[in-house]
DNA sequence: AGGATCACG
DNA sequence: ACGTACGTGATCCTC
């Protein structure tokens, strides 16, 4: 008879902790504690083989009277809700596999495992302790084994102690284990112990002496002089801090070993929950599927190495899965790298760009498909097209589920084979990649797990794509799309750099003179950028009125400092000054830093960072080049064509409210904008009931807030804010909107109501946006989840069509041949490049596909500009 | 590393 | 009763 008593609280902390939070089922709850409890369970269940289990908990929400304790046993940081969720969840699969779990006020985990193994050893069982926790070694007697999983370079291993392994690493045997902890304290558990006294001096004091109580009768004799005045001084406190270290052994608890026995652990009604939460790998390891994944990158890799393209296409084409290719860079050139299929992978050391060009064109004659991770990254080397294509692993998973950071190697192999590989981060760390890395083990493990994790995912991906109905936003969207962002690029945009020094210099003239003026207003010099210095002179030296404050104290934001501004000669400076250094660094300095050997700058378009699918653009950021003030303005000046080209520019009027319109299907918007009516007005007009012709700027704008508002998911309070009026006026402007626009309410509850049960929301090309929040117990957190419903599908579908103008407008340049080209997407406008002689067919081109990039209940209107800089085309 | 601030849509 | 508009990225300061 053998028992296995599981710590269930510590299990799924290491879970939670070693697997990424953002790994969630479709419907987005979170299940990274529970994949890492469940497979470290099964790693131990199938090693030991136990006849009986139990689990124990603490009590969760801690109650009124443990809260009073609190600075005695100790302030336990609060619990992230995404692990604290996924408790009740553990506990219902282990119920339904038919194991016991105990959780007792007043007792932790700890103290009924400690109690439930001392019982177990008496009655004849031989007992296993689990948990991640080393608190748990003073339980180890000879005969009870308290295993501890550790994770290392992505790899659990498990450490075992017997009393004698306790021995043997901390020099000291359990029971002396807890008098150690009495010195040391644990600051995790709030245990103070002895101040001074750390892990070294507690293991050699107590080595010596064997209790607490025996060092303070020789407190004379201990060694070091600062650990025993420190101890003399401390002797309560060291008692003390024994006592709470020390577990409980003799907890009441109603149970019977006897009741933990286990029987069919892998029933029907078990599978089926698991299948709920989706957890697929768990249920493939019950045998539900031939092969079980876990641990297969490492354990079953055939890994050969070869120079020779034919040998490899020969040994992977017969594999029936997808090519998983991972070419390598060394000092920016591709140099060898890895080739899976199957099981089969290939280290390749010396296969450079032309080589691999090969190596795919040889597959796709035998019609194997191939597939990267991040397909943009090649297109150069590799001379990708649309047509002669790799597949992109990446670009599939961010449309999955696009609310995660980064799809590299370990997440794909994470949340699609459920097998854990080591990051760039953690095999190369600093170390450069030269050829010699190809002689070190690591590296051709590294690489060999990268190709596989492509080919063996592949096929899940693309289905589970599928099943999102998503295939054709990959093919028909995303996927070309990614050919135009890289063409755009490698274009880049011109810079007069000159004129950027020019304007740069006299900015910084300006900035001198200003930061004089307001260290005079101020009476001393002190750093103006620094809020917090800046809020001690403004709130405190000159005592204006502090309104908002944040976490640090006084905020100093625009919406403040406006406010101050009649207060103060200071505050306009400091607003000024304020404008001036942001277009300073971030925009002279910055974009100076930016520019190529070639005179101009090349941002990076990312596909897979936002959330509604919009793109995004870094170093630098192009898509925030200012436009609001005059001044600022005035560096687009700096954004020119190159000789003998002119700027063609475009941006869709009103995108997202027509968008909205037609997918409310909400005749009377729609009716506004057939009639080309000045569609802010209309709405002053319609939810004011006034004449458009009596809609004056006031109402006019108060109009275009509402409209704002109501695609950002509105909210009487933003409003409001917005407007500077009461939250009261607000909402009556909302109320009277959704009795003019009716079926915007509808579509807009619809949103929140279907992302409730669904979990998602999607876009009229199926683009899904999870939103986890709608399941948080916390209002703030579920207030937010509703208006990103309302507001994704919105800003989501406008994103699309955009995207689906830069392929057409793309494509038809392309085939006319044209010298013109897109350089620059703003989200709802388009920039192109134009040769001088092809500006009048551009201009056309550009507004006619635009305009029928998609057909929606409403016209789609455009403004098109041409211009000599960016600051002439807007 | 994270927050505050501010540039854009 | 909770405390708010949606989506980004860069820079600076503070810890």
């Amino acid at each position: 008879m053998k028992l296995l008593l599981i710590d269930g609280n510590s299990i799924m902390n290491r879970g939670y902790f070693a697997l990424p939070k953002e790994l969630t089922n479709s419907r987005g709850v979170h299940t990274n504690a529970l994949l890492g409890f469940l497979n470290i369970f099964y790693k131990i269940y199938d090693e030991e083989k136990p006849t009986h289990v139990a689990v124990a908990f603490d009590v969760h929400e801690p109650t009124f009277r443990h809260k009073m304790f609190a600075d005695y046993k100790g302030t336990r940081k609060g619990m992230d809700d995404e692990l604290r969720e996924q408790f009740p969840i553990i506990k219902d699969l282990l119920h339904l596999m038919g194991i016991k779990t105990f959780e007792r006020g007043g007792y932790e985990a700890d103290d009924i495992i400690g109690t439930l193994s001392v019982e177990a050893d008496k009655e004849g069982y031989q007992v296993t302790v689990l948990s991640g926790d080393r608190d748990l070694l003073q339980l180890a007697t000879e005969r009870v084994l308290i295993r501890i999983p550790k994770t290392k370079a992505g790899k659990t291993t498990v450490e075992d102690y017997y009393a004698s392994g306790v021995k043997e690493l901390y020099g000291v045997t359990p029971e002396e284990f807890i008098e150690m902890k009495g010195l040391m304290g644990d600051t995790s558990d709030n245990i103070p112990g002895v101040p001074g006294i750390g892990p070294k001096t507690a293991e050699k004091i107590i080595s010596q002496y064997h209790s607490v109580e025996e060092a303070i009768a020789h407190i004379d004799e201990i060694k070091p002089d600062k650990a025993r005045q420190n101890l003399s001084e401390n002797r309560e406190s060291a008692i003390m801090s024994r006592d709470l270290a020390r577990i409980k052994l003799d907890c009441e608890l109603d149970i019977k070993i006897a009741d933990t026995e286990i029987g069919d652990i892998a029933n029907a009604e078990y599978k089926a929950k698991l299948a709920e939460l989706e957890l697929n790998s768990i249920l493939k390891r019950l045998g539900d599927s031939p092969a079980a994944p876990v641990k297969k990158a490492a354990a079953e890799l055939q890994i050969s190495e070869s120079e020779d393209i034919t040998e490899i296409v020969d040994k992977l084409a017969s594999e029936k899965t997808v090519i998983g290719l991972y070419p390598v860079r060394i000092n920016g050139f591709i140099r060898g790298g890895a080739v899976s299929a199957g099981n089969k992978v290939y280290i390749t050391r010396t296969l450079d760009s032309d080589g691999w060009i090969s190596l795919i064109d040889a597959f796709n004659e035998k019609a194997k498909k191939t597939a990267l991770l991040s397909v943009k990254e090649y297109i150069d080397e590799f001379k990708l097209t649309p047509d002669k294509g790799v597949i992109d692993v990446s670009l599939a998973a961010y449309l999955i589920d696009p609310l995660t950071s980064n799809y590299d190697e370990p997440y794909i192999s994470l949340k699609y084979l459920d097998t854990e590989i080591p990051s760039a981060k953690d095999v190369l760390g600093k170390t450069q990649i030269t050829d010699f890395s190809y002689d070190d083990p690591e590296f051709r493990s590294f690489i060999t797990k990268n190709a596989y994790t492509v080919s063996a995912s592949c096929e899940d991906i693309f289905s589970e794509l599928k099943n999102l109905n998503e295939e054709k936003l990959y093919s028909d969207i995303e996927y070309p799309l990614m050919f135009v962002l890289r063409s755009m690029e490698k274009d880049g945009v011109g810079i007069d750099r000159e004129a950027l020094v020019k304007y740069g210099e006299d900015i910084s003239g300006r900035i001198d003179e200003l930061s004089k003026k307001i260290y005079e207003l101020a009476g001393e010099e002190f750093n103006i950028n620094s809020p917090k210095q800046l809020g001690v002179i403004l709130f405190e030296k000159l005592g204006l009125p502090s309104g908002k404050k944040n976490k640090n104290g006084y905020s100093t934001s625009v919406e403040v400092l406006e406010k101050l501004k009649p207060d103060h000669e200071i505050v306009a400076a400091i607003l000024d000054y304020r404008a001036l250094s942001k277009l300073k660094s971030t925009y002279v300095e910055g974009l100076l830093s930016c520019i190529a050997d070639d005179g101009r700058i090349h941002s990076t378009f990312n596909q897979k960072v936002t959330a509604t699918g919009r793109i995004s653009s870094t170093e630098p950021n192009l898509q925030n080049i200012p436009t609001r003030t005059e001044l600022g303005r005035e560096l687009r000046r700096v954004f020119v064509p190159r000789q003998g080209y002119t700027y063609v520019d475009a941006d869709y009027s009103q995108i997202e409210l027509r968008v909205m319109a037609s997918m409310a299907q909400d005749e009377n918007l729609i009716a506004a904008f057939k009639e080309g009516k000045d569609i802010h007005a209309s709405t002053a007009s319609q939810v004011f009931g006034v004449p458009l012709e009596e809609v004056d700027s006031n109402l006019r704008r108060k109009a275009k807030a509402v409209n704002f508002g109501i695609i950002y998911g509105i909210s009487s309070f933003g409003l409001g804010q917005d407007l500077d009026i009461s939250r009261a006026e607000a909402k009556e402007y909302i109320e009277k909107y959704f009795a003019t626009y009716m079926k915007v309410k509808e579509f807009l509850d619809k949103q929140v109501s279907d992302a409730k049960e669904k979990g998602y929301v999607k876009t009229i090309f199926n683009r899904i946006r999870p939103i986890p929040e709608l399941k948080s117990s916390n209002f703030m957190q579920r207030s937010f989840g509703e208006r990103v419903a309302m507001n994704s599908p919105v800003q989501g579908t406008a994103a699309d069509i955009i995207k689906k103008a830069m392929i057409d407008v793309f494509e038809e340049l392309k085939i006319r041949g044209l010298k013109s080209r897109l350089i620059l997407q703003i989200h709802d406008e388009l920039l192109i490049e134009a040769a001088d002689d092809e500006v009048d067919e551009v201009t056309k081109l550009l507004g006619e596909k635009m305009m029928d990039a998609v057909t929606i209940a409403v016209p789609l209107v455009t403004d098109v500009h041409t211009g000599s800089s960016l600051y002439e085309a807007k």
